[in-house]
DNA sequence: GAGCGCCGTGAGAATGGTTCTCGGTAGGAT
DNA sequence: ATCCTACCGAGAACCATTCTCACGGCGCTC
């Protein structure tokens, strides 16, 4: 039976509050700025929790572990900013057939697959060219 | 200038000789058994150059880099054995095409994407519906 | 409400892949 | 052959993540 404890409530709040992906020492720092006493593993072990159970999203970036809330249940991909990590969900029902096909024309079973766009969200791109 | 050094070249032979995605410790470990005195941090050197140069394609998985022979030029993606390594290059022009109008349509710049294909690859599957 | 069992927590240590440091070595242009 | 300097290697440093373990509080029972 699993304890609902203010730690793992805050964790999923200050997820639910950010903007794009973070990581767990960002989201640490974050709630240890306005006060809280979370440790970090804590907020490890909340984050893969949250992923684990479909709440959350991840993806790993230059060694980085990265979440972001997400409503459970939906099989969805991210198109991601790679300054500021504002992220935008977006299906991806013609990769999904096509992962599944490739998979099967190479006999490979129980396929998976990693589907992930990246780029300069409006803002970057704005602020890059005016640079 | 770039100099050609033999452990460059012995790193090049070593991923050419081996079937799918190695990561740089157990390319390092084939290397040294075979009597080959290379030092472990110019195998990453080497393996890190030979990707940016498009020599190499590179993944992560579960935190380790992993690198493979690439023909240089050509973009292509990967479906790749969750228990061997072995890997098949496989083009993914769909998703390309796909990739770069779902960037643009939300004004996102500079497009990029990461897309792996993961699966049990025959023999693996045959090996796990035996067990 | 009090007692109890035991899961979750947190500080710090450990882990492990990767990168850095720096004295030594060797590629290659002249 | 000489010189300049990029490259090498051993080990230390780095750093995100996980582990350890004593302690505290959540939730079930009465
Ligand atoms: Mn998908
Ligand atoms: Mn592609
Ligand atoms: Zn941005
Ligand atoms: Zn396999």
């Amino acid at each position: 039976m699993k304890r609902n404890t203010w730690q793992r409530e805050a964790v999923r709040d200050a997820l639910g509050r950010t903007e794009g992906f973070v990581s767990a020492q960002a989201l640490h720092a974050s709630l240890r700025g306005t006060g809280s006493e979370v440790g970090l593993a804590t907020v490890y072990r909340a984050l893969a929790d949250l992923a684990h159970e479909g709440e959350a999203d991840s993806l790993v970036q230059e060694g980085e572990s990265l979440y972001r809330a997400c409503t459970p249940g939906s099989h969805h991909h991210h198109l991601i900013c790679r300054n500021c990590g504002t992220a935008v969900e977006i299906s991806a029902d013609p990769v999904e057939a096509w992962a599944r096909q490739v998979a099967a024309e190479h006999g490979f079973t129980e396929p998976n697959h990693v589907v992930d766009v990246f780029g300069l969200c409006p803002e970057c791109s704005a602020a890059a060219s005016a640079r």
